[in-house]
DNA sequence: TCACATTTTAACCATTTGGTTAAAAAAGAT
DNA sequence: ATCTTTTTTAACCAAATGGTTAAAATGTGA
């Protein structure tokens, strides 16, 4: 009895996804997520209250899929390449499973800024961040890469691991016209880390 | 008498780009935008007959400051080194002046597609790019730089000149918390394209 | 079969919102 | 001053939408 409530539950979230990263918040309709979910309006209001809970439960969930092993990875002792490889690796492979979560962010990010920052976990971020800004610092120090800010570094690494996948529509229309674009999206991530560590490595 | 038109459209279409940037097509409000420019509904509908008639306006007018320069950069006859510079301080410089762009875009063409590749002029795109990629292809046998795909490079440029100004919000609260992060952003340009061109070169 | 939980149906409500209209008012030009 | 254009006011409409409700139907386990 229980397995077809949590069978259902999950209907609903899968659907809810995918029409509130087509559509954003505002732009999804609860009729549309009950019909992608093969159900009523009735039910997924007997199950989720209300439009905004429902999208707050995917968002937080999402996320913290995203967040939680960056922190991870960026508060861990490993060697500043590897670090990097780790990074990237994460980035393409929780994307390739939720790629809806970078617009997601985007999209609500510029609605309700103060809300977002709330679910989206933030909180441990910080020492994390810290210690990899530091190793990079020490890592110029030794003459291992070149001079570069360490917010820098990781903010070239965020834009190459996300936005490819934010611009997927549009690259795909105008760079790779016939071909399909999550199998080069696959490949994307070792190259990447590469792509990096090529441009800091003396 | 003509000038107080001008005028008062110019107004509307700033504040539709305010709006429209915020809150996307679906989640901005006519009154809102009428409030934003200090005028009426009613004369809001007056000067653009509908929401997606002012949408459209806004957004074609934008999507041509971005792209029809891009399309020049990929097609001249520049050195593939100045190409790169004057692709990344081209777009640093515009969406220094429209931030609002990217995520009309990314939110638009997640929702009907077929009609924003209509609106953004893609149809010069085409030999401008190819010849980019062979400049690139061409410079990989020189053994100017390392073996890379150049729709991959281009990618990369997109990415790291693009992302900055999307992911701003975001990285503005976990990494430069206290700073002026516009300042910041405006100091990236030339470094993106050094970021770029060491990544490459031999 | 009985009791209980899940799901559907379908009507309904309140609110929001895009858009219209017509008349009055304000501003400009001549 | 008068004629025209721009702008406001304010009421209004229709459609869409989030959300509710109550009863019927269906399924499930004991």
């Amino acid at each position: 009895m229980d397995k077809k409530k949590e069978e259902t539950q999950k209907m609903i979230l899968e659907a809810a996804r995918k029409i509130f990263a087509r559509k954003g918040l505002a732009g999804a309709r609860m009729q549309e997520i009950a019909d992608e979910a093969g159900i009523n309006k009735a039910l997924l209001h007997y199950y989720y209250r209300s439009k905004e809970k429902l999208f707050e439960q995917v968002f937080q969930e999402a996320a913290n899929k995203l967040i939680t092993p960056v922190i991870r990875f960026l508060g861990d002792e490993s060697d500043l390449f590897d670090k990097i490889r780790n990074l990237c690796r994460h980035y393409y492979q929780t994307l390739e499973k939720y790629p809806f979560l970078p617009n997601f962010v985007i999209n609500e990010v510029h609605t309700n800024p103060e809300n977002i920052f709330k679910i989206m976990g933030f909180e441990h971020m910080g020492e994390a961040k810290e210690k990899t800004i530091h190793q990079i610092k020490e890592a110029v120090q030794q003459g291992i890469i070149h001079e570069i800010d360490g917010r820098e570094l990781i903010w070239n690494i965020l834009s190459l691991c996300v936005f490819p996948f934010v611009s997927k529509p549009i690259v795909s229309k105008f760079l790779y016209e016939k071909e399909n674009i999550d199998a080069i999206l696959k490949q994307r991530a070792d190259r990447t880390a590469d792509f990096i560590i090529q441009s800091i490595k003396k």
